[in-house]
Formats: structure tokens, C-alpha cells, sequence
DNA sequence: ACCCTAGCTGACCGCTCGGTCAGCTCCTGC
DNA sequence: GCAGGAGCTGACCGAGCGGTCAGCTAGGGT
């Protein structure tokens, strides 16, 4: 057989998606490769032969969320200083954390711990960029937090409810990915209004 | 002296804060006894002498967070129902937020990981207490992502902004709690409303 | 002067960690 | 049919983990 049945799919891509899940559950420390090779049905030694370091390992797993982040990110600036095209990029965001819903919470939520690994500061150099972007002309407090709880929020949202579901991408993801879009849209609209005064 | 200068404060709780810090940087898996007690100056058996374990010190470093919680969520179903009330709930979460925001940071982020241990699945149970009582005839999707994106992103917000600042809770703090306060309630208000009907 | 306890410590324990290595078993090209 | 590499594994390594324990040192009560 060419490519592969469905019994025994691709051992690194089997790897990357169990490692994940048990970064998220345990994180990134609690994790051990012994329990990655257990939970994939795999020996801790076929694990380092596959990656060479649980390190290499973390990288491999999210770097394809790092490369689809920063296309989103291209021309970051004119996607949202333009309202039409700052929607476009919330709707795109969301396609990105539904797809990467646990890289994202990963990133976000041991981001700091991990520092110094390339992929992981990759990931951080990218959020800092769009936070810098982001605030350019609008640095209050308030649009930081809008800022901050809009995106992270939602982060967590998709991280949580991922996993409970796995499979079974049907009609509840449409409405979920309907709702996240609407509920960031509305609370960073307010951004190319006045600074926001208090009711 | 009664009870002592500011050169050295209680031991107790000057290790508590120091593996509060820690298990929030590092996770828990992650943050060793040996570093908790060099970054408080204490030798790891020091450590053990105060707390009877590791986890006998995440238990007491979050038990003064969630009996703050605990008395927030009293009364939970008329302080939700009624609109007013709910603003009050909403200032007082916030506050809560603001004085515990590393302990609510560990039980959402790493809750999941330390089920089993009573602090954390005391903590467990009253979220989705509060998740039940708030979604009580609003079972909608979009309802339950505004709960999770307004709860969840505040307390993320606050849990990497204030180690920034630590001490100085001067005027910044006015203005976070402020946004705080103004954007969750924003994200909230369409909770009386009907069913929510997209645009 | 005495003891006793609170506070703290270094030495040590069993265990698991991430990682190395020699060697096993297939499958493929020649 | 056999050479050779890809895939995988168990045995093993030093290091660090959480936790135990005997013992040191003050200081207060009597």
C-alpha cells in the first residue's frame, strides 16, 4: 500500500497529535514521554527516534499553528485599521483556533514557562506584534483589556470545548465558530470609535 | 515584637506566595520544591517542615481564593436573574479577580491536570455551579461562549498583568478594574435578552 | 541552670525523568 | 538471497524529583 489504511496512520503526525493533547491536559512539564509512548501505543525510545528531544518534539508539533498565525498576520496592519477587513481578519482567527485550538492554548498559557525554546518565542515575538499593531494609535487601558479578553477568551474557549468533542466536526462547529465570530466582532468593534466613555 | 518587622514576614505565607507565583510561571509539574524554597530562601526541607507536601501547599496557597469564591457565589440564582444584581456580581467577581488573579489562573489553566486534589476539585465544582446557575434557561451556544470568553479572557487578562506590576496598586489598577467591569458587562447585558438573533 | 519545643537543615531514599545505545526485525533494491 | 537501512525496542545512564529523618540551634518557661 502507498500511502496507508486507516489502521496505523502516520507514527510523527500520531506523535505530534498525542503530545499535544497531553501538553494541554498535563502541560508541557507534567507530560512525560513515557506517557506520550503509552497513550500513542509507542515505546519511549520509537518516540526519541521520531523526534529527538521532547523539545524537538513540542517544536514539530506546533509549528504548523505558527506558520498558519503568521499568514494570517501578513499585512496585519491594513486588516486592522480598515473595518471591513478587521472583520475578515476576526473571521479568520477564528478558522485559525478552531483548527489550532490546543497549539493556541499552549502558547498562551505556557508561553512564559517555555521561554527559550525558537518555536515557542516565535509564537510570543507573533502575539507581541499583533498587540503592538493592534494598540497603534490606541493604547488605553481599555483596549488593552478588550484586546486581551477578546482573544484569549476565546482561546480558552476553543482550547476547552475542542477536546470534549474531537471528532464530529458537523453542525455544532458551525455554530460555534457563528458565535465566537460574532462575540469578538462585538466587543472589538468599539476600537475605531472615541476612547470609549464610561456610561 | 508581636508579631514581626517587614525584614522577615510569616514563613507560611511568604512561601505561599512564592509557590503561587511559581506554579503560575511554571506550572505545577513543572515548579519544584527546590525552587520554590531557593526563591524564597529556604531550604526544600524548611519547605516540608511548614507544609506537609507539595500538594498540601497548593491546597493552602488557593483555600484563601476560594473561600473568597465561595461567599461571591452565594445567593447565585437571584444575583444572575436580576439585572442589577447581576452588575454587582459582575463588580465583585472582578474585584476577586483582581486580588486572586494567579490562583484563578491555575484552576482554569491547570485544573483539568490536578483533578483529585480537593482544593482544586472544590474549585472544579464551583465554576461549573456557576456555569449550571448562568445558563439556567439560556442554553444557547452563543450564550455559553459569551459566559466563557467574558470569564475566562478577564482572568486571563489579570493573571499576566498584574505579576507586571506586583506592588503599586495605584491608579492603573482604577482604570484595569474599570475596563474590567465596563467590558464584561458589555459582553453580559444580551444574557436577559432573547435568544440571541444573529445580525 | 535546665529542658523542651519550634524552626530549620543536610544527608539520604526510591523513583521517574529525558536521553543514549546496541541490537532486533522487517522490507526493499540489487 | 543477501546487504542495508528504516522502524522500533529494552536495558541502561546521570540527574532531579518528592519525601523522610536524625540532628542542630535558639529562645522561653520553670
Amino acid at each position: 500500500m502507498p500511502v496507508n489504511a486507516s489502521s496505523r496512520p502516520d507514527p510523527s503526525e500520531e506523535l505530534k497529535a498525542v503530545a499535544l493533547r497531553l501538553f494541554v491536559e498535563t502541560s508541557y512539564a507534567g507530560a512525560s514521554l513515557q506517557q506520550i509512548a503509552d497513550a500513542a501505543g509507542y515505546s519511549k525510545s520509537s518516540v526519541l527516534y521520531h523526534f529527538a528531544s521532547k523539545e524537538a518534539l513540542l517544536e514539530a508539533a506546533l509549528t504548523p499553528a505558527l506558520n498558519g498565525i503568521e499568514a494570517i498576520f501578513e499585512n496585519l496592519i491594513s486588516r486592522i485599521t480598515d473595518d471591513r477587513l478587521r472583520l475578515d481578519f476576526i473571521d479568520e482567527f477564528v478558522d485559525f483556533l478552531l483548527e489550532y485550538g490546543l497549539e493556541a492554548h499552549i502558547i498562551i498559557n505556557q508561553g512564559q514557562s517555555l521561554a527559550g525554546i525558537p518555536a515557542i518565542d516565535r509564537a510570543r515575538q507573533l502575539i507581541q506584534h499583533l498587540g503592538d499593531k493592534f494598540m497603534t494609535g490606541l493604547p488605553t487601558t481599555e483596549q488593552r483589556i478588550r484586546l486581551g479578553i477578546a482573544l484569549a477568551g476565546a482561546a480558552y474557549v476553543v482550547a476547552i470545548s475542542v477536546p470534549l468533542q474531537s471528532a464530529a466536526v458537523a453542525e455544532t462547529d458551525v455554530d460555534v465558530r457563528r458565535a465566537l465570530v460574532d462575540v469578538i466582532s462585538e466587543i472589538l468593534i468599539p476600537f475605531h470609535m472615541a476612547p470609549a466613555v464610561a456610561s
